[in-house]
Parts: structure tokens; sequence; C-alpha cells
DNA sequence: CGAAAAAATAACAACGTTGTTATATATCAT
DNA sequence: ATGATATATAACAACGTTGTTATTTTTTCG
């Protein structure tokens, strides 16, 4: 089919050791030759066969994310920011949409450097270090159930600043709107967090204090949120368990004519900037996705260059970010 | 690094070349030792080297898909189905996020057997045939702007019948709420159409009747309808350009309180079954997201299968789907 | 001028597959 | 039992590169 570099040592009369010497640009070949091979090169439009490259020289130069659940916005911020922290580095990214298995499968298959993972919540396939063959990964969340290296949130704090922030507000009644059906340890960890920091703030916890969505997304938010609203207990602040639901939230509150933040405070997890585009800007607890890329990124790139060290598991610490969803408490008496 | 035929060989005590064919299910291979072997290959965690394989004989089966917007909703559904019909096939997909340009670049790297490019709007690269170095390609939407074939969709015809419906059910006074403002030819042929349609109707062109949204979001929808219903003109019937801007839509109604289908129609572009989980069900217009799988993919294959076939440039003619956000028009005379 | 050193080129072995050809082993009919 | 015929396995040559080693050619300088 295409043009070989036979083909062009033949041309040029000089050996094919030579023209792949010229054309990677050898000190070892003479200057005169070497123009001589890459113009006849260009003018048989020569094009490199990267599967005989790559069979002999081990790197691919490309990372592999495996990524289940397309549909979710707030991941998709991040998948584009981990991509540009990987041209950054002068490798390239791709991603299948695929279960953990056969993504990873492929990947092997493709000779990848270095794996992410994105943990699906309801994908419980385990896989041990030894299934990666000695490729470099590393998991975003959930990580001790594969048996590799995972970057994680330290959700407790999350939820310990969040409650602390409203805490100092003057809030004392205070309700999270969050999944903690089960399986999905992420949640369940900013369940217990909130919890804690209640205790710890010596808050009590009501009967409408913690709501359980039953999902993750804008609709589960919103249905919770009007359930809230219609009883007769209405807390003066409510924690949002993550981006799509806070959307949610906060539409159900607009419909019952209340006002953020002068009526009741919002806080919402993840510290992605979309939630400065919301109806309303909210103030949000997580680890910002710049972060979030950058380990989980520099993690996996220092395990691609230094094979034998230590790979760095991190717990980042989530910040909070202040926008307009919040305001002090008014005493009313 | 990874396991080889080799490895296997040592330790099935058989050459490599039985391997080999015991892998891909050769008789000339004992069936025993087939069995043996295949068992041990297993165990080893073993995956085929693609550019090995690449080198020899022609195929990786793998096709990529170029898909430099992840964030917009409507199109994660498409590539789901797509990665589904791939499978069936029997191929693997792997996805860049990159611009055009790049994603190709990589995927000729990893030789893949074929190439889906979803056109970026802003992305006006123009890459001719002889790019994509005899990879087979197709496009989806924009395909005129590289010279590859491509899918479509008769955008005209989508919002002929839309209008046509809703002039059945007694409407007059209809207005468009889509993106037209530059660049996209898949805007601006909807908004052709519409023109065209209202005029088959004899439909009167008012100043309400086409609202430019600026963008393709959630946000630019519930923005440019508040104007709309903020104004004297309200029509009794609204056809949104997309499914984002249709969510955007119906959201600035019920603040209204104004009652879908009662008070005003609504139809929306884009015909996914999300289309049924908005807050009311959306009669919608646009070609099911499962036939334009089947149409991308089929194309594809043909193309990869028969590489000197004429490529299926295909129009594809969207249809309408009821659900219970149009009602006819009660005459108020 | 001629041997040693340097520079340029050629030869060859990998890389992990597949496909073809050669060899060993089992089966069969006579 | 013996050669002929299947059947099973092994050996080996590709595929198009890169990197290492061997050979040739050129330069240097005593």
């Amino acid at each position: 089919m295409g043009v070989t570099i036979k083909d062009i040592a033949t041309i040029s009369g000089v050996s094919f050791s030579t023209v792949s010497k010229a054309l990677n640009n050898s000190p070892l070949v003479k200057p005169e030759t070497k123009s001589k091979i890459l113009k006849i090169a260009q003018e048989m439009g020569y094009e490199p066969n990267f599967a005989a490259r790559r069979l002999v020289s081990k790197e691919t130069k490309t990372i592999g994310l495996v990524w289940p659940s397309i549909e979710r916005a707030a991941l998709s911020t991040l998948v584009t920011k981990i991509n540009a922290e990987v041209e950054k580095n002068d490798y390239s990214m791709i991603l299948s949409i695929n279960s953990t298995k056969s993504a990873v499968d492929m990947f092997k298959r493709f000779q990848v450097d270095g794996i992410i993972i994105f943990k699906e919540n309801d994908d419980s396939s385990y896989l041990d270090t030894s299934y990666f063959s000695n490729i470099p990964a590393i998991s975003y969340g959930d990580g001790n159930q594969t048996g590799i290296p995972f970057i994680d949130v330290n959700y407790k704090k999350a939820m310990y600043l969040a409650v602390e922030y409203l805490y100092q507000l003057g809030h004392r009644d205070i309700t999270y709107i969050g999944d903690f059906s089960l399986g999905d340890s992420r949640q369940t960890e900013k369940y217990e967090g909130f919890k804690e920091a209640m205790k710890h703030f010596h808050l009590q916890l009501k009967a409408q204090t913690l709501l359980n969505t039953g999902g993750l997304d804008w609709q589960s938010g919103y249905r919770t949120t009007n359930r809230l609203l219609e009883s007769s207990n209405i807390p003066s602040a409510i924690i949002g368990g993550s981006y799509d639901l806070s959307g949610g939230i906060i539409r159900a509150i607009k419909e019952q004519n209340l006002i953020i933040p002068k009526d009741i405070s919002v806080i919402g997890y993840d510290n992605i900037p979309q939630m400065g585009d919301l109806e309303t800007p909210l103030t949000s607890i997580g680890v910002p996705v710049d972060v979030l890329a950058k380990n989980i990124t520099d993690s996996l790139f220092q395990q691609i260059q230094q094979p034998d060290s230590v790979p760095l598991i991190q717990r980042l610490e989530p910040e909070l970010k202040e926008r307009i969803s919040c305001a002090a408490k008014v005493k009313k008496d």
C-alpha cells in the first residue's frame, strides 16, 4: 500500500537503515544525504507506519481514560481538564465508554502508557492490580474497590467546611439533601461527614435534617426539595450533595417564591465553575476541578516516569468557594 | 511487559505458531490442545498486541470517534448508541475529545479501521479526504465542510412536519426559538425550513415569530422565552430548536403559570428518549437516535468492508413523536 | 604516504503477530 | 508390517520500523 522506508531506500540508493536515521534526523548521517533522502521521502508522500514503530519502541505516548457514564455533566468538565493536562505533558488521551473491564482490555491491546479510571457506581467488577499487567493506572474515587492507586476527596472535611461556614453565619437549622441510598462510598461519606459536623457544632438532627434523594440528578434534587418546602419546618440553610442536585434545589426554592439567600441559604457540593452559571451563583465546597485534574495526571505520570516509586495516593482537601447563595441568619425574635 | 503468545507457548509447551492458531480458532490444531492453550491464555491475561497484528494483517477491529464537545447532553445519547452498534459488529470504539485534526492524527497512529466525526461548530479546520490516508470515515452533520462522506438530517423537513402538525391542531401563531446566529449550517437550515413551512401554510411572520437565542443551551432557551412571555403577543405554540433549549423553554413557561399544552403548545427538536423525561414530556421532531446511530455505523462498515463501493451518503428523514405537550387551539371568539 | 581515528553507511537482530511451508506423528488400507 | 495418507505441530519468513553492531569510506596527522 503505502510508501515504506525500503522504497525510499531503493530510490535514493542507500540502505533502509540509513533512511530510517535520516528521517529521524540522526546526527549519524551526512547532512547532504540526509536532505536528499528527506526530499525524496517528501516527494513520495511517505507516512510512517505507526504499528511498526510502536512494535519496537515501547512508548505510545498515550493514556487511556475509562469513562462509562458520559451522561453526567459534572464529570465532563473534569475529563476536559484532564485531557488538557495530558496534552500539556505531550501525551494524547483516548477514551472508552465501555465497562471498566472491556475498556482496560482494549487499552492493553493498544499498549497505552497509562490508564485513568472513573469508577461507575454500579460497576462492581473487581479488577486487581495484576489485571493491568504493569500498566500504570489510577482511579478517581472508590479506589479501594479496584486494587489500584486512587485519588480521592476528603468528603467528610467538605461537609465539615460547609456546616462550619453556615454555623458561623448564624444558621442552626440546616438540611442536607443528598443521595445516600447505598453502594457509592463517596455519597455515604458525605452523609457521615455531615452528621459528624452537626454533632461537632451541637446542632440537632431533626426529621427533616437528612433527606435522601435516591439519585444524583436534577430531578431528584427538585422533587426532594419540593417535599421539604411543603412541610411546616423549613430550614434556614440547605446543603446539596452534587452539582445536578443543587440545580434542582435552587429551582424548587424559586418556585416557592423564596429568595436565595434572603429566605434560605444554599451550598452545593462540587467545585466546578458551572456552579457560578446557575440561576443563582452557588457557594460551593469541593476540590476544584483543576486541582483534581492536576493530581490525577501527576500521580499517573509519576508512575509512568518512575515505575519503581510508590504511587501517590492522595486524599485531596476540599475548599469553600463563596458566591452569593449564603447570607447571615436574621434573628426573628 | 504484557503477555505474548511466546510466553503462552513456553508455559503450555507448544510452539508459538500453534498458540497463534489456537487463539484464532484455526481447524489446524487439535481441539484438546486448543482448549488447553485457550485456558492458559485466559489465565495469563493475554491481550493481543494490535500493533503487531496490524503489521501483518491489516485490521485492528477498532473505530475511532471524534467528539470535541462532550458537554452537550443530546449527543452523548447518540455516542452511547453508536458504541452499542459498533460492539454489535465486533469492533471496539475509542473516543477523542480533541480537535478534529489532532484526533484524526492520533487515530492514524493507532491505525483504526474507521473514523466517525462529530463536527464542532466552531472548528473550521478543513480536512480533505487525503488527510485520512484511505481510512474510511464518516461525519455527522456539516459534512460538506470536511471532504468526507456524511450523514445528515433533513432539517427543513423536520420543521415542515412541526409546523404542519401544529397547523392541523389549529395553531396559526407559532414562534420558533432557536440558534441561528451564524456558522452552524444545521441551525440555519432549521431556521430556513421553519420560514418556508410558515409560508407554505400562509402563516404570517411577525416580530416575535423568529427568536434567536444565540446559543444551544438551557439558559439561552430560558432567557429567550422569558423575553417572549413578557411581551404582549404570546403565541399559541412554540417550536424549540434543540433538546437543551426546549428544557429552558418549558421552565420559563411554567414560571409564568402557563400550562402546557392548555395555554401553549410546545414542540422540541431532537428525537431522543430524554424528551419524555422532561418536566412535561415533549412532543418532538427529529431523526430517532437509534436510526441515526444505525445509519452512521452502517455507512462506515460498508466503506470498511467494500472499500471500492460508493459510500452511502444519506439525508435522513425526521419523524414526529407525539407526547403530551401539544393540544388543539381553542377558538376564543 | 600510511596507519589510526573519525565519519558515514550498511547489515542485522529485534518487536509480536499471521500465514505458508516443512517436519513429525498418528491413522489407515493392503 | 509397510508404505500411503491424514493430522497435528513446529519452523520460518514476512510486516515496517528502531537500535546496535559491523563494515566501508573519508579524514587526520606523524
